[in-house]
DNA sequence: TGTTATGTTAAATACATACTGAACGTTTTG
DNA sequence: CAAAACGTTCAGTATGTATTTAACATAACA
C-alpha cells in the first residue's frame, strides 16, 4: 500500500478496482474513480500515477472514459496548466451513461439483425419445411417482444427518475 | 460456420456469443443459450460440442450456469440416459437472476467494508487532522445514502414486477 | 527559438481467465 | 462383471485485452 495513502481510502480503491475488472471494464477505472472520489482536493494524471502506482498512459485512457460516462470532471486550476480531476458524485447518472454505452450499440445491431432475420424469413430466401419456418418465426417473434418490452422499461418514467 | 446450423441461427449465436463475452461472461455462455434457443427439440452436451465447434468440457461448465441463472432447463428424454436441455425464454427472469448473482454479493461486501469503515473513524483508530476525518466522514455518509437507494430501487415492487 | 512540460497514441508486454484435452468416477448396458 | 457411455473436474494452454513503455505532438516558457 502506497505510504501516503489513508488505509481506508487503499480499501476502498481496492474494492472498487476489483468491482470494474469483475465487470471487464478494466481494475484501473475503478482504482481511479474511488481515488478521485477521496480525494479532497482535485488530482492530476501524475497525481493518480504515484497515488495508485499505474502508468501515466494508463491514468489517460481511463479518465477519458471515465469523463464520457459524466463520473469525473475536469477542473480549471489558476496558475497550473495541468488537467486537474474530480470525481462526481451522481452515482444514478454514472451508472445509467455506463450501462447505455454498454448495452446501447447491442440493443441496435439486434434490432437490425432481428429485421433481417424476419425479412429473409418471409421472403422465402431460407429454404426449410414448413415446420422449422413456423418454429423460427414463433422465436423471433418472441424476441422481438422482449426487445419492445425491454424499450420501453428502459425509457420508462421511473427509471429515468431513479437514474437521474 | 458449421453446415448443419441454420445460417440465420449461426449469426445470432455469433452476436449473443459476442454479448456475454464483452459483459466478461464467457463467450460459450451466449453461444449454448442461442443454440438451445434456436433449436426445436432439446440438447446434449454432445449437440452442443458438434453444433458450436466446442469442447465438451465447456459445455457442461457454462450450462451449469445457465442453469442457475435459470436459463436452461435439464429435461429428461425417455430411453436415452444423455441429460437433454432446452432453453427458458423468461429473459426478465434470467436477467434479474445473473445481476443478482453478479452484484448481489458485491453489494453485500461494501456494506461491510462501511461500517467497518465508520466504525474506525469515530472510534478514533484513524489519527488524521479535523478537516481530513470530516472529510471522509462526509464521503462515507454519501456511500451509505447511495447503498440504500439501490437496494431500495432493486426491491422496488415495480422493478421486481418487471423483471418477473 | 530552443527547451521543458504535459497529454496522447501505438506497439509491446503482461495478465487474467476462458477454454481445451485428458483423466477420472459413476452409471448403464450386454 | 466387463465394457462402454456420460458428465465432471483440473492442470495446461490459448486467447483476448488491460496495462506499460517509449516515442510523439502540442503548447507553454525563458
Amino acid at each position: 500500500m502506497p505510504d501516503n495513502l489513508h488505509p481506508l481510502v487503499y480499501r476502498f480503491i481496492e474494492d472498487a478496482g476489483n468491482t470494474t475488472q469483475s465487470f471487464g471494464v478494466g481494475r484501473v477505472i475503478g482504482q481511479i474513480y474511488a481515488f478521485l472520489y477521496f480525494s479532497p482536493s482535485p488530482e492530476t494524471l501524475d497525481g493518480m500515477r504515484d497515488g495508485l502506482g499505474i502508468s501515466k498512459g494508463s491514468a489517460s485512457i481511463a479518465v477519458r472514459q471515465l469523463e464520457q460516462w459524466g463520473a469525473v470532471q475536469k477542473v480549471w486550476v489558476k496558475g497550473d496548466r495541468k488537467d486537474y480531476y474530480t470525481a462526481k458524485d451522481a452515482f444514478g447518472k454514472i451508472i445509467k451513461n455506463a450501462i447505455l454505452e454498454m448495452v446501447g450499440k447491442k440493443m441496435g445491431d439486434y434490432e437490425s439483425l432481428l429485421a433481417e432475420a424476419r425479412e429473409q424469413l418471409e421472403s422465402g430466401a431460407i429454404e426449410d419445411d414448413a415446420d422449422r419456418i413456423a418454429f423460427m418465426q414463433e422465436r423471433l417473434e418472441h424476441l422481438q417482444k422482449f426487445q419492445r418490452w425491454s424499450h420501453q422499461l428502459w425509457n420508462s418514467p421511473m427509471l429515468q427518475t431513479l437514474l437521474k
